[in-house]
Parts: structure tokens; sequence; C-alpha cells
RNA sequence: GCGAGCGUAGCCAAGUGGUUACGGCAGUGGAUUGUGGUUCCACCAUUCGCGGGUUCGACUCCCGUCGUUCGCCCCA
């Protein structure tokens, strides 16, 4: 219908059916990181765009054209945030985190967005389940995050997923190293992809991990990042494997591995399923060393990742993993004014004493309402009818055995649990 | 932002220029006005995403638009 409203483009309704799915996410991270001792933090979905240009960087795409900005009435530039990290570290350093002294770990989840265009395993309004590190430079903090990382989605069941991991260096190193793959890359120009001969100036790390098939065997033979670590980067990285390879986490380095956000340093990871489409990155992060000091905080070294719910859902829903099925208690029908007026009270009633009712509304024949009885997955069927209102008493149905038995509601109060256990 | 495919009911779908749009699932009502999961019957798109054009005639062809899917860019 062209007059009906429609969810605007690249967002959609997480429906009934589907939201067990998330919950058991929600659930399984909150426990994982509890343990962990990270805590939650919530932040506001809008912020100064500044913030997102000063954090993520203006050379990005990100800041450059994937941003929701708008001016409010105030006139002032807000921006609907495209990722978790640069609020959560204005939060840390707004709120002095940094003043309770030690490491801080936090994590997040809620929606993100991005002006892009929709395609699988992408929408313009995204959810994100992210931890931040602050405060930590040691090695363990990286193969911490991604421990969790990876014990999360294992708890989770799935399937099919690997580990890359690079280092990007300090920024010295980052300098150092991105004039030495400019030069390798400049006689190449003419047979590299448009996209790449433009990045060639702009951003030449980029041009690593471009998906053009002769940009990739260029690439494939240039100079390997890690080759150009200073000697403290490159204890860093070798620390950070070695610890990985202690705990049992399987990983591939990959030297094309770069992330699209400016404040990345030392490790750079993700975690990639092979049951996707194009968009497969199921988890993406690193470290960020400057990112705190950028934004007006301590120098504070920090790492961390963030994992796109939707696309975990969708390797979720593959595994067909059934939802989890209704678990009600009682469905309660009910004909007659008197027994319609009682069912209301004995639903409550019941509630109050820990049981889970549906009651059916319809008011149609009792036919009818022992057909949805069937369908809501009850384990009982409790009959209200003129019979019953005049002498205060119900009828209990086992759905699956057809038996019944006809109880006072006191009764019926009484022994529910029993009788749901024995059934 | 670029390229390609698709849009017939809540879902799956046939029809591919000729007049009242095949069918299935789901749903609703009834057979059965107090008893479900089986069965049977009936109902369930004045209309084919929307707008315009071609034609005597358009769900069918053309253009536009919106949505969607897949890929690129980029990322979770």
């Amino acid at each position: 219908m062209g007059s009906t409203i429609q969810a605007i483009r690249g967002t959609r309704d997480i429906l009934p059916e589907e939201v067990g799915y998330w919950q058991k996410v929600e659930a399984t991270a909150r426990e994982i990181l509890g343990k962990a001792a990270y805590r939650e933090i919530r932040t506001p979905i809008f912020e100064q765009t500044a913030l997102f240009e000063r954090g993520i960087g203006e050379a990005t795409d990100i800041v450059g054209k994937e941003m929701y900005s708008f001016q409010d009435r105030g006139d002032r530039s807000i921006t609907l945030r495209p990722e978790g990290t640069a609020g959560a570290v204005r939060a840390y350093v707004e709120n002095k985190l940094h003043a309770l002294g030690g490491v801080q770990r936090l994590w997040y989840t809620g929606p993100m967005f991005r002006y892009e265009r929709p395609q699988a395993g992408r929408q313009r309004q995204f959810h994100q389940i992210g931890v931040e590190v602050l405060g930590s430079g040691d090695p363990r903090a990286d193969v911490e995050v991604i421990a969790i990382a990876t014990d999360l989605l294992q708890s989770l069941g799935l399937q099919n997923l690997h580990l890359d991991i690079n280092s990007v260096g300090d920024r010295e190193d980052k300098q150092r190293y991105r004039q030495v793959l400019v030069e390798y890359l400049t006689p190449y120009k003419e047979e590299l992809d448009p996209d790449s001969q433009d990045r060639l100036t702009r951003n030449p790390l980029r041009i690593l991990d471009s998906k053009d098939q002769r940009t990739i065997e260029i690439a494939e033979n240039a100079p390997r990042m890690w080759d150009y670590l200073s000697a403290e980067s490159g204890r860093h990285f070798a620390q950070v494997q070695q610890m990985l390879t202690e705990l049992g986490i399987s990983y591939q380095l990959n030297h094309r591995l770069v992330r699209g956000l400016d404040y990345y340093t030392h490790t750079a990871f993700e975690i990639i399923s092979d049951n996707l489409g194009a968009q497969a990155t199921v988890c993406g992060g690193g470290r960020y060393d400057g990112l705190v000091k950028e934004l007006g905080g301590p120098d504070t070294p920090a790492v961390g990742w963030a994992i796109g719910l939707e696309r975990l859902i969708v390797l979720l829903q593959q595994l067909d993993t059934a939802t989890p099925e209704s678990n009600l208690d009682f469905y309660l029908v009910s004909r007659g004014t008197d027994a319609e007026a009682n069912s209301l009270i004995l639903a409550q009633k019941l509630r109050h004493a820990g049981f889970s009712v549906e009651l059916d509304l319809s008011g149609s024949a009792f036919s009818k309402q022992f057909k949805r009885a069937d369908k809501s997955g009850a384990i009982a069927c409790l009959i209200l009818g003129d019979e019953e209102a005049a002498n205060q008493t119900v009828q209990l149905k086992w759905l699956a055995s057809g038996s019944q038995q006809t109880l006072t509601h006191t009764e019926l109060l009484t022994t529910a649990s029993e009788l749901l256990q024995n059934r």
C-alpha cells in the first residue's frame, strides 16, 4: 500500500519470533563478561558530531560519508553514533573514570547507525556488543579481550569461525611502514584498481585489504608490516601470539588485515565467519593507545572489540537451534458472564502464585477456545463455565492426555505445582 | 554513492498482452450453541508495490519511483 508507513530503509523490526535469539546472545554475553569483571556502561545514542570526527578520524569513510548527522533545534551538529568506542571513551574521560585508578573494564550493547546501502549482514541501524579495557598496555589485555570474544562465540555454539591478527605498531611504526609501502606500490600504480590508486596518497595501508584480484596479488608480495615494527612493538606482538597459543586459541597472521578506524595501534584482529556472505566479519577490534588522549583524557592505553549482532543472529539461525518453546503452564478458557468475570481473577491469582497463564479473551465457543489452547503449547487447560462458576470450581484438563479433573479454586492454587510436576 | 536481480493475500506461489487472478499453508466461521490436536464445508486480493505511458484491452510491454535481495565501496 502506498499510504501505509513503512520502517525506514535499512532498519527492521525484530519480531517476537526472533527475539529469543537476541535474548540468548545478551544473556550469554552478560554472563561471560560478568565473570571477567567487565561492567556495563550505557552512553547516549547521539553525540556531538565532533566526537566522531576527532575520535574515528576525518579521513575514514565512516566519518566522510556514513554518518547520520543533523542539526538540532539549537543548531548543534548531532550524530547518531556509528560505533561505540568513541562514546565510551568520551564517558570515561568526562566522568573521570581514570581517577578510580587501575584498569577499567567496560562493555556496552545497543544500536549503531551508518548511512550505507543495506545488504546481507548490514543495516543502517545495527546492533553491537562491545568491550573496552582502559588503562592497560599489557599484551595480556589484548589477549584477554580476544579470549572473551572467542569464549562468547563458542558458548553460542558457533562454528567455522577463524581469528586473524596483525600488528600495525605504534604511531611511528605506522608512519615508517607507510613510506615503505608507498615506495613498493608506486611502480605498480597503473595495475592497481582505481580505488586503490586513489588510496595510494590518501590511505595507502587500506590498499592491502582490497578485494581486487590483481591488487591482492601485488599486496601479497608487499613488505610485511611486522618486519617494520620497533623492537618494543615487535615484542608486544610476539607476546600476544605466544599467549594466544598458550591459551589454545588458534589464529592466523594476516599482514593484509588493516582496520578502517584511524585510532588502532599495535594489535588488530577480526573474527570472520565462513558461513556469511560478503560481510563476514563478526567481531573486529584492536588496541587504540592514542584515543583517550586524543579525546582530552590522560595518555591511556586501551584495547577493545565490537561484535555485530545481526551477523551473529544470522549464524545462530543457521544452526537451527530452535527458539525456546512456550513455557506456558495454563491456558484458561471461559464462557458465560460469571465465569468470564472469575477467569480474570483466577488468572491473576495463579500468576501471583508463580504460574504462567494465558487467558482466552475471545468469548467464542469452547471448541474454538480449545483449539487455541492446543496451539498455545500450555501444559494444561483450565475451564471455567456456568457450572464451575456456580460452585466455585474449575476443570483442569491435561492437553497431552486429554484427561480431566474437577478442583475448587483453592485446591487448584495449593496443589497446582505438585500437579504440574507429577503430570 | 555505483552495478545487477526481484516485487501477485500474513507466508509460499501459478498466470507472462484478452475480458469474473490456479492452488497450497496460515487465519476466520460452521458441521459440534461445554471440550482441542483428525475430517468435511464455507469465507478469506473489485486487484497484481506505487505513479505514468503504449494498446481496443496490461499482473503481463515501456518509463519513473519506492521497497527488497546480491555484489562494490566500507565495516560489525
